[in-house]
DNA sequence: TCGTTTGTTGCATAGGCTGCAACAGGTGTG
DNA sequence: CACACCTGTTGCAGCCTATGCAACAAACGA
């Protein structure tokens, strides 16, 4: 809408990247140098940029004041909300929101169906590690390291038949989970509910929430479920841009 | 020299007080109400600002994106945050640290201990500088120059008693902290804040930053933090020596 | 030393921003 | 239920302002 503004932020995410030139700033934007060091000082009069002393421009100390604002508001139950709570009026099925906190990946938020059977996840409650959808959309995206921890004294009890109960056969999993995007629980913990998830990404692209679409079987197999995931990508990237991700 | 840039910076720095409807906007930079809501699309677009349900608008996530991914090119303050921490922790009282940034002081980083009374300082913000005591820190180790064109046009404003209006009882006051090698702030912006400021020096031996330790009066009084001296001679030393500073 | 880049300035142009008005949709109030 | 109020949207005319350009001084680094 505003060119100038939309120049503006893009400057900003350039040279949030690594401190660029006057010159380097102007040929990334495609204007002239004399256009691009005009915006470049009115942002570094407030304080959004700053200017090295070697003559490149960088993020300037004003914008982290202003994050650490924003920081404080975050609130991802409330933004999610009403994304997933419309996700839920859509398909009819309950929609769940989970957080990775700490060392354990608990519910944060559950949109129920009205008339439906209730199902056993509440909020607040840590989530299954090797059988949620959740849990699994969250730690194929984590580094090795948190997932090692997060494993570490798991028990990989089998609940069902389809239950993963060996860390190798879970590995498999999260690499499968990683390069397609979503995971799935298929009646992993009960033997007749089963969902799909997929992560949510923070503003600075780390996964550390997800969203899943849970079911009877009976009202929804994976394959009425599957059908949901180009609205259940849109929810997330939604969610994920509303907390500050850019692809 | 860019208004839409200029307008844009305002208005973030509007919302971070606390979120507004595009009429409040509108009215504040004296603009058509239509034109407010373009920026403020902009902007949201941008993930800068973000539209609360009820249709006010406040700092946007992407802010803290930014700021985390640029989080490497404030060199200084991630030296010097885990000293500045430690410090807080051990006297339970704000950290301050400022940083001369082209013409002007700004706090660079600020370390609050939690259940305390919020100060009015924030990151990024430009430093009073008859007041602050970083800024007495900063300008007394400045070249004559440098403190002249700083102060050139700068209005000596009284806020307290204690505040110092005049160049030449300020510059007397800059000799007392060049030679002691300390400074205060002795209520002399608010009536109930005071603090003692020390500076850091880089491997030229110049300083261009400083780090304060403010109280209420009421919970430390000038004497109490003058008690604090040897362990804030013991942080900035520390921080001076690892960006390469030797005495 | 020279070549390169930055920062500054004046100016003409054109492009985009602005204000306006009218309307739809939503909210809350009486 | 009507009403008032605010938000969000759109088309448009006119003017402002952002832009590109060129020339120059100054800083910088090779």
């Amino acid at each position: 809408m505003s060119q100038s503004i939309q120049r503006a932020a893009e400057i900003l995410e350039l040279v949030s990247l690594r401190p660029r030139t006057q010159s380097e700033v102007a040929e990334h934007l495609g204007v002239h140098r004399s256009t691009a060091l005009r915006m470049l000082q009115t942002l570094t009069e407030a304080g959004l940029t700053r200017r090295h002393a070697d003559g490149h421009y960088g993020v300037g100390y004003r914008l982290a004041g202003l994050a650490s604002v924003a920081a404080e508001q975050f609130d991802l139950r409330n933004i999610s909300r009403p994304h997933l709570a419309s996700l839920g009026r859509e398909c009819l099925h309950t929609v769940h929101l989970a957080v990775l906190d700490g060392s354990a990946i608990v519910y944060a938020d559950k949109i129920e169906q009205p008339g439906m059977v209730r199902l056993y996840s509440q909020v607040g409650q840590p989530v299954v590690l090797h059988t949620a959808g959740v849990a699994k959309a969250i730690l194929a995206f984590q580094p090795a390291a948190v997932v090692d921890r997060m494993l570490a004294t798991h028990a990989f009890t089998r609940y069902t038949e389809t239950t993963l109960t060996s860390r190798a056969a879970y590995d498999a999993e999260l690499d499968r989970v990683r390069s397609r995007g979503w995971s799935v629980d298929d009646a992993e913990y009960e033997d007749y509910v089963n969902c799909v998830a997929m992560p949510i990404r923070d503003a600075r692209g780390n996964v550390l929430a997800a969203v899943s679409v849970t079911a009877l079987k009976a009202r929804a197999d994976l394959a009425a479920l599957e059908q949901l995931l180009p609205r259940l990508d849109e929810v997330v990237s939604d969610v994920s841009r509303a907390i500050g991700w850019r692809p």
